[in-house]
DNA sequence: ATGGTCGGTCCCCGA
């Protein structure tokens, strides 16, 4: 059986200790990270890999930044999404191949553009961005492995996934568009892995520092783990960790994980 | 209630 769990932490060198914690108490064998705010050679590296992890990280300063950690042997396998036009210098896109025994596991680390304001170039990128990770899961789908992608899609699925449908009717988050890229994704034969064992409506993995949205447990479900047929197959369980965001300076977002049977 | 709160960087921006 094999943890991966993805986690926006809103700045890894402020929330390193919260991580170092998090990882000793939960032991995920895979993490995919996102904003970390800082380049490589900023990243903590000594502190992760003192738990027994290995790292690959993209790394831009102040913003974005992603990072795949595995307890078992990776290589790295692209720092960016192919099809860019050139512009595409932002860091929200790492692709690993990890062995956890004989069979590999993909996983990828991603960390979808927010788009507000929509309309507008933002909202444009963001859309433009979801197309090209679309064309990257489909080529990765014909490896027919266990595949997972991972991370902040900063894209909230349904009226189910937001405490207040009307109110962000037309936030980047939920309008339709972004709803239509993300079913997108699902419709190449990637499963939502959180909510394919949870029906239930109202689970969220962020909420706004502002308003005490946490205290009144106002949030969004933005941060997912799809899964490849080939990783469906062996999903046993799979959850929102909401301990994280309960400590004092938390992320504004809390981790998703989930167990497959490999 | 046109507010409110973070993190990083620098005198505001992105979320």
């Amino acid at each position: 059986m094999i943890r991966i769990a993805t986690w926006n932490v809103n700045s890894v060198r402020s929330r390193i200790g919260q991580l170092t914690s998090w990882l000793r108490a939960g032991k995920p064998d895979i993490v995919l990270l996102q904003e970390l705010k800082c380049v490589a050679d900023g990243f903590p590296r000594l502190e992760i890999e003192d738990l027994g992890y290995n790292l690959v990280l993209v790394g831009q300063k102040t913003y974005n930044g992603v990072a795949i950690l595995s307890r078992f042997p990776m290589t790295v396998e692209a720092e960016s999404l192919a099809g860019g036009d050139g512009s595409d210098v932002q860091a929200r896109y790492v692709e690993a191949v990890i062995e956890p025994g004989p069979r590999v596991v993909r996983a990828v680390s991603v960390y979808v553009p927010n788009g507000n304001p929509a309309p507008g170039e933002k909202f444009a990128y963001k859309l433009a961005w979801l197309d090209r990770l679309r064309e990257r899961a489909r080529a990765l789908l014909a490896y027919e492995e266990p595949l997972v992608i991972g991370g902040d899609y900063n894209v909230c699925p349904t009226d189910d996934d937001v405490y207040d449908p009307l109110g962000w009717k037309d936030d980047a988050l939920c309008r339709p568009e972004s709803r239509a890229h993300f079913r997108g994704l699902i419709n190449l034969g990637l499963l939502d892995a959180f909510r394919a064992l949870h029906p239930e409506p109202h689970r969220y993995s962020y909420w706004d520092y502002q308003s005490g949205r946490w205290q009144k447990d106002e949030g969004l479900r933005i941060d997912h783990l799809l899964l490849s047929p080939q990783a469906a197959d062996r999903l046993a369980a799979a959850d929102i960790d909401k301990t994280p965001r309960g400590l004092d300076k938390p992320s504004d977002h809390t981790p998703v994980w989930c167990d497959l049977e490999i």
